[in-house]
DNA sequence: TTGATTACCATGAAATCCCATGTCATCCCT
DNA sequence: AGGGATGACATGGGATTTCATGGTAATCAA
């Protein structure tokens, strides 16, 4: 059974660009880390993607290999395949976390989501995110806004809870 | 379990042709010869391909053998094992990396893909490409526009990945 | 012998390693 | 129940090593 990334977390950035993972993802790293052993340090894949892509987000070796799979099963040669190798492969880099449960992302990476004093950590299932605190709030907040945007202007939320009731 | 590739990096290219290879792509390199040992040199192979090429593909020892084995099995004499052998077998160099993590790229293989300054490697998987940079912008930035242009605005294509799981 | 190639040495910046501290929650003993 | 003792965890700082990159001397080829 594959262990599932749970809860979201707000961690230190130090000067050196060191985070401590939070220690239930940590179990989770080294549960999908085939080479993993007690006593070792976990590794995974950090996939930060291209310009537009305002996350970190964090594969454990098993699903990286999962999608390297699905990738590999792609016409050589083919813009999807092409697409996709050079945002999982060439996008992405492979990391491991320290002793003392930290990683360190590296200045490129920092500065590419503006991550500054704290980093947000929120799991997505599989895999987990890695967010500028300020960033997530801003993206959730729109996402938010756009979705009440369907509605008409006085609208209540909860109001459609009420369509779900047994009638 | 094959090592891959991940990451992209920019490396200054010196007058005599030597530019380092991204220590990540190093360990690769390393874990795909299996003449290498600890302290050694890998060897891999630099494909450069015909003149319409505009990159340098790199192989492992391992990724070279088994495109070479593919190869082996076409009926001699056919034109498609005649072609693979020309691009393939021809127009590749056998390389090596120096003690300080180098490769000297022959002025042949500079001029041909247009390097000067700087080197921009990317990972596609089990091989790495080196590119001029403004290269790799113009040609592949136009192609990945061109082809994201069909998806949403926040598209993003590991989704793609999801619609050949099994079910 | 002259341009090119290879082997050796050098250095600053970045990445790693190792050790240290403060804070909780848990465990255990009496 | 009280009061450490224990241990996992988040975080800091300094020392050490690796990397990327530059230069020079030695070697080679034609």
């Amino acid at each position: 059974m594959v262990r599932r990334f749970r809860g979201e977390f707000h961690q230190k950035v130090d000067g050196k660009g060191r985070v401590s993972i939070p220690a239930g993802f940590r179990r989770v790293l080294e549960n999908g880390d085939p080479a993993w052993s007690e006593g070792k340090s976990p590794e995974f894949v950090i996939v930060y993607g291209d310009h537009r892509r305002q996350y970190l987000e964090c594969y454990t070796m098993d699903a990286a290999a999962e999608v390297d799979a699905q990738i590999a099963v792609l016409p050589r040669g083919s813009m999807e395949r092409r697409m996709l190798e050079r945002l999982f492969n060439g996008q992405s880099l492979l990391s491991s976390i320290d002793e003392t449960g930290r990683v360190v992302l590296p200045a490129k990476l920092r500065t590419k989501i503006g991550l500054d004093e704290t980093a947000y950590f929120i799991a997505t299932g599989d895999t987990f995110q890695i967010w500028k605190p300020e960033t997530f709030e801003e993206v959730e907040d729109a996402k938010t806004a756009a979705w009440l945007d369907e509605f008409p202007e006085d609208f209540d939320p909860l109001t459609l809870l009420d369509q779900n009731r047994g009638g």
